[in-house]
DNA sequence: TAGATTGTTAATCGATTAACAATC
DNA sequence: TAGATTGTTAATCGATTAACAATC
């Protein structure tokens, strides 16, 4: 086990040991190693193994790492050991779609309250959720207690809605419009940008 | 100018640029210079020099980047220049909110085909495209020419879709289904994988 | 014990950043 | 010319991989 600064790289590789993980577990396996984790997720081994030792010796020389254990402190480690409440803002097409992914978040991770400024929208429901107005937004994410916030509102409202997050007191956003947002530091934000990836695909493609 | 292999952190930023860059130009920006750039887009600037530089002396010193060259050279860079036909496998709510997304890809990439195996939705419009059974897939992207495979089928079906668009001849595809898939070496296969994001922020938030 | 696989170190590889001469 | 900003090198930083002793 080390004390060292956990990178970035890391972390963003656990929750897919993760999922990976419980595929293994729903199907009663009980052990695996670092060689077949790495072939079914095209990591190399010794990299598998690093990650997982900064956290603890988790695994059993000359056997591998019980699965169940392994979900466990994986969970842990992601703080997905206890239910974090999301909220949505945006409820256009993109924003709808998101809100039937709810069981791939598993029991970790909900999408509790949804937002949107078009006054049309507001009171619909979606699954068992009605939509609010941006309005509500801080005093909602108060009293439900939201730690994270997932942006699909169309880019020239992104700013906006990332300001009235922060002012309550979110600290993780997932930002969905394809532009980059201003926040203080002590913010997180990650962006899923699928034109960005589409567009990087079209460079490995050959000259016509 | 340099000659070095071009680095995949490079080539992932050059649709960041882009799409700034574009937004100058719609409003009539004449200029930028990589201070400017980096500020608004979070990168150092620096970063942002040596990127550009990569593909020929765009700049001029002294007075910065002219947008309307800047966004031409990107664009031919990343294969841009030229119209790329897009295919969408798996009409689910996420793939009909992508579809819409079209507009985002502007003239650059459009999705051309709708695959789905469902039979009740074979047949139905989204916009102007009609959904197609999975096994038109390898015709349909012979005769339309399509380039790029966006995939949003649920994880089980994803190796079986990829493995039609590998046969297809396709060499870059977008998956949204959370698994890993396997490709020959040739096929780039990015992921866009929003569950993870969101167990990765999870790691940032405070202990409870 | 023999075989397997971890945890960890050291080596390698790659990406970012600072600094500055070149030059518009 | 003076000021600004590039292009590029060198230094730094960080991430990946190979190798192997430790040990189950």
């Amino acid at each position: 086990m080390k004390n060292n600064a956990i990178s970035e790289a890391t972390i963003k590789r656990l929750p897919i040991y993760l999922r990976y993980l419980n595929r293994l577990k729903i199907s009663s396996v009980e052990k695996v190693s670092s060689r077949e984790i790495g072939e079914n997720l095209n990591f190399n081994p010794s990299q598998v193994r690093k990650d997982l030792s900064f956290f603890g010796d988790f695994g059993k020389r000359g056997y591998g790492y019980d699965v169940v254990i392994l979900v466990r402190r994986i969970e842990e480690i992601l703080n997905l050991d206890h239910h974090i409440p999301v909220c949505l803002v945006g409820a256009g097409k993109l924003g709808q779609a998101l809100s039937n992914y709810n069981h791939y978040l598993e029991e970790h991770m909900k999408i509790e309250a949804i937002f949107d400024q078009n006054p049309k929208k507001i009171g619909e429901m979606i699954d068992d959720l009605t939509i609010q107005p941006d309005d509500e937004i801080i005093e909602t994410i108060h009293n439900k207690k939201i730690k994270v916030g997932i942006i699909c509102v169309p880019e020239d409202n992104a700013q906006h809605v990332t300001n009235l997050l922060v002012k309550a007191g979110i600290k993780a956003i997932l930002n969905f419009a394809p532009i980059i947002v201003k926040t203080p530091e002590d913010v997180k934000v990650n962006y899923a940008d699928f034109t960005s990836e589409l567009h990087t695909l079209a460079y490995f493609l050959d000259k016509p």
